[in-house]
DNA sequence: CAAAAATATTTTATCATTGAAATATTACTT
DNA sequence: AAGTAATATTTCAATGATAAAATATTTTTG
């Protein structure tokens, strides 16, 4: 047992309690999500928030480092409900393009009302956190994970 | 569109940075262990490893926050595969008793060592950060969700 | 002490994801 | 220009998780 150094054992506990808030988050949302939108279909919607921009599937599944398969899943459920705009890119025909719709903008400030409570909850139980720096810290996490093709 | 104010956005941008590391540290660790081991049979060999003593499925169930459910898809195939040993408890039928075996243990070392370039790899490249303040961070947000029962 | 409530585990149906293969289109190479 | 490689999307089977119901046992209650 002294080929793992300490290092190795707290990086494991570290990705396991990121793991673990993971999950308990995602529990917490999807029920306090409206049922016609999971989490993956809220992402996709909260997404288009910022920028209403047209992105193509595969962006959209790079953005949420998500198989494509899964992302043409979720693409559909939300053409068929309405809440995007999907059309052919003019200029190569293997691409679509994806846009957010009105009706997928208000679902998606329908969704954030539904799940306010929540999140207010968490940042009143955080308030002594510095979540500035754990943002900061958690992207430069992730950029160190993403970045190499193991 | 003014109904939702910055700290919930800044939280939902920080849970879904949160969703991707665990994303992405789930399916290196899944490519990496040995086949005969998925993450969760691996979390729970590896639970084992600080004590080995005893706990029910529920216990274990509550430990990952994973359904009951799940739990008991888990041991199931630990069992099969004889990394872990299950008795009734004697107090109380309802009851299981989960224990590590011997060669549990052995695959536990041995996905330690298949998964190791993996762990070394994110320290290396996360040498400038302070890991301990991030674990703390992560520590007390992961309470601050875990003790309400919304 | 009997009935009802609580607890522990398993089973079942459903769902979202993955990896890989299939299909279609475009870009590159010679 | 033809043939090959690369790119984008979809389909498919397998997997692992969930919620809820089913089963069995123990505890509480009236």
């Amino acid at each position: 047992m002294l080929q793992f150094n300490n290092k190795d054992k707290n990086l494991l506990i570290l990705l396991s309690e990121i793991a673990t808030i993971e999950q308990l988050a995602r529990n917490k949302l999807d029920n306090a999500l409206p049922k016609d939108l999971n989490i993956s279909s809220f992402s996709v919607l909260n997404h288009f928030s910022g920028s209403r921009a047209e992105k193509t599937p595969l962006q959209l599944a790079r953005s949420f480092h998500v198989t494509k398969g899964a992302m043409t899943n979720t693409l559909n459920k939300l053409e068929k409900q309405g809440y995007i705009h999907v059309r052919p890119d003019w200029n190569d025909a293997r691409k679509k393009c994806v846009s957010i719709s009105q009706s997928g903008i208000d679902a998606r400030n329908n969704a954030m009302k539904s799940i306010k409570p929540i999140l207010d909850e968490i940042i009143q139980k955080t308030n002594h956190m510095t979540k500035k720096s754990l943002l900061g810290d958690l992207r430069n996490f992730r950029e160190a994970i993403e970045n190499d093709k193991v």
